[in-house]
DNA sequence: ATTAAATCGGACAAATTTATCCTATTAAGA
DNA sequence: TCTTAATAGGATAAATTTGTCCGATTTAAT
């Protein structure tokens, strides 16, 4: 569904804004532990997630990554994938055609439509507060 | 969504179902002409296909593929995807996490698996026949 | 038998995605 | 000011996906 870029950036994400409402920044090396991810590459990720004002980098020494509190609360799962994929999951013929809609649909436009719509609704609903809450209470997970 | 690859296979296998059902057999070179693909991949992809048994592969002169009429009301759009894609889509987390399931599920388990479920309904609920009866009428198209 | 038209299958090439490495830059603290 | 701990960013490498090429094999028709 989503790349691995994406998935390390949802994760990481959500990672830095749990610790955030603890009052504490991050590591890059401390998050890809805690998210089990390649150090080198989710370097890069973050920088683009900083760079699309995902997340805030503070250079130097006791530097790192942070999300500001109304950041957590208002950033919506669907603006974390946009930074990374972009919005090609949404966009597109299921089955590849460069040109694709009710005029001149593909066999399974309307099926396709219906499923993206709902997968869309679904990430634009998902705020980063709502992901980090099981995390506290020890119910979900960020590796394993 | 599908890979590349499994775009090319559902447009082909479409297409070849629609010339079956007029008791045509189509070549590889026709195939690629008529869903706009490129022409050595898509015989790759048909032989897994025809090793999949998802269509039927005559070799010679007057060769080309096909597909039977009972396997065109049976095949299933999951199908094809599976014989190309695998079960990729359905299994695994959205997240990525290696192990995620209801007992120590990623932060977007339950959403993820909503989503999915309606996926692989949609796909298992479709069929070869299905989307071929928009084409004959020129209602839908396989390439543009 | 020979030829021509077709798929099969292996090797290879290009493009994209994933991942690493190293140097530069930044900032805090001794 | 120097050292140390951090991110930034460019170059490069590895892996995967996408795509090409060509010879081998098969089959129908002549």
């Amino acid at each position: 569904m989503f790349s691995k870029a994406c998935e390390y950036g949802i994760r990481a994400t959500t990672y830095i804004a749990l610790q955030s409402l603890e009052g504490r920044r991050v590591s890059l090396k401390e998050i890809a532990e805690e998210i089990d991810s390649p150090v080198a590459f989710t370097a890069k990720i973050l920088q683009l997630l900083s760079k699309n004002n995902v997340v805030d980098s503070v250079k130097g020494a006791y530097g790192g990554f942070e999300i500001e509190r109304t950041q957590i609360d208002r950033l919506k799962l669907s603006e974390i994938v946009n930074a990374i994929d972009g919005d090609k999951i949404y966009v597109g013929c299921g089955l590849g055609l460069k040109e694709c809609n009710a005029d001149k649909p593909c066999p399974v436009h309307d099926k396709f439509v219906e499923i993206r719509n709902n997968l869309k609704q679904m990430l634009e609903n998902t705020t980063l507060y709502e992901m980090t809450t099981g995390l506290e209470a020890g119910l979900t997970y960020l590796k394993r």
